[in-house]
DNA sequence: TAACACTTACCTTTTAGTAGGTAACTTGTC
DNA sequence: GACAAGTTACCTACTAAAAGGTAAGTGTTA
């Protein structure tokens, strides 16, 4: 059995924050660890976190194995710092999306588009993938995972009831009750269209769940 | 990177079929194949297909790893079972719901119903879990699933389809669309919850799903 | 005697992770 | 401005454990 991924792993080396060094030092750095970041969150939304390894990452770089243990110390804290970034990217995209729109119907309409694009680049949402591998996964990855959901389904429900106020949604039940099923249908639609009617069968899914909240 | 699992490690051994063997010879053969289907399906059903062993099966039975590849040549082999072991069973289900049922809104609210026990035993769908690691799994896999969905969306488009003759259903779009709605969002609303509300949280997505037909 | 349902004892490959080293660069001190 | 000391970002070479799988044998049963 793939045992559940330690954490007691602490960095003792020398951290690689943001340092008072010169630019172009600090550059590489970022460079490297971004670039690795987006090599294994591609392998994670396409494959899941128990189907790449080091190896994988390596290769695609054309550096060492090693050289990604100096980045990240293990695969547990690759995966943490993974879901953070996506997190943080995710929570500018929200910020945007209330400067820029009219009503909560619009919103929503853009909350969906988020994962209508990352389906089109052939990818399964980060997050939702990690979750089917829940149990399998660190503690602290479970942590930030919980963390990530927490920040999509408060700032759905707000949008929601934002909604009822506006007159652009109309439901039933509670607004966080909504916007768990918002995001569990996202996140089915978008698993079972990868594999088996693409972005066609999702967007007949976004149509049906928009529909249902009166746009 | 796990490669993908490789389907020409063919069958040469004997078979362990249903065979004109002797009553209780056959039975200890099925009862073993069987037991070993049980547990390596709970252990899809909870962790994925790559993220467990045949280590953990043998220990969980107290047999030897070879013996399970005696039963099952290869892991593919054993998830192509797997796969077909649980669409004859949900085949079976169905049937029964056909025969049961008053009218349409009954059957999918017992479908439904399929979902909720599986989840209520701590489980995620068997093809769910399997449909995220997709991309990774043999070709006779992958077509196993594809046979499996196949059977659930037709099977639910019937009903979708007489409920709107019986007047105990209702929706808009397309029957075919609906029923992979209602998959996708069954399938994703599970995933959600298993680790992150339970069956509280699955309960409220069923309620808003069914609503949405109209029941 | 032949099939069945196992076993022990291996095999190769892959896994995450470590030890120790090095070249290039920056920094502080004189 | 020279130079030692430290930092950064890598490397080669390794490890132990786990993965899926195989070869060859054994006891039981029909």
């Amino acid at each position: 059995m793939l045992m559940m991924n330690t954490d007691h792993a602490i960095r003792v080396k020398r951290k690689v924050e943001i340092s008072e060094g010169p630019m172009d030092q600090k550059t590489a750095t970022t460079n490297t660890s971004q670039q690795i970041l987006d090599i294994a969150q591609r392998l994670v939304q396409t494959r899941g976190f128990n189907a790449f390894s080091y190896a994988d990452i390596a290769s695609a770089m054309g550096i060492s194995k090693a050289s990604l243990h100096y980045h990240f110390v293990s695969k547990s804290e690759l995966g943490v710092k993974l879901i953070e970034r996506y997190k943080t990217e995710f929570a500018a995209t929200l910020d945007e999306i209330d400067a820029e729109s009219a009503n909560a119907a619009e919103k929503l309409k853009r909350y969906v588009n988020i994962y209508t694009e990352v389906l089109a680049d052939d990818r399964m949402c980060l997050c939702g993938m990690l979750t089917a591998e829940f149990v399998t996964l660190s503690k602290s990855m479970q942590l930030a995972l919980d963390a990530y959901f927490d920040l999509n389904e408060r700032w759905l429900a707000r949008v929601l009831e934002s909604g009822l106020a506006d007159r652009s949604l109309r439901f039933e039940g509670s607004a966080n009750d909504a916007s768990q099923y918002i995001v569990g249908s996202l996140e089915g639609s978008m698993m079972m269209a990868r594999p088996h009617g693409g972005l066609a069968r999702f967007h007949a899914a976004t149509r049906h769940l928009l529909a249902d909240f009166g746009i």
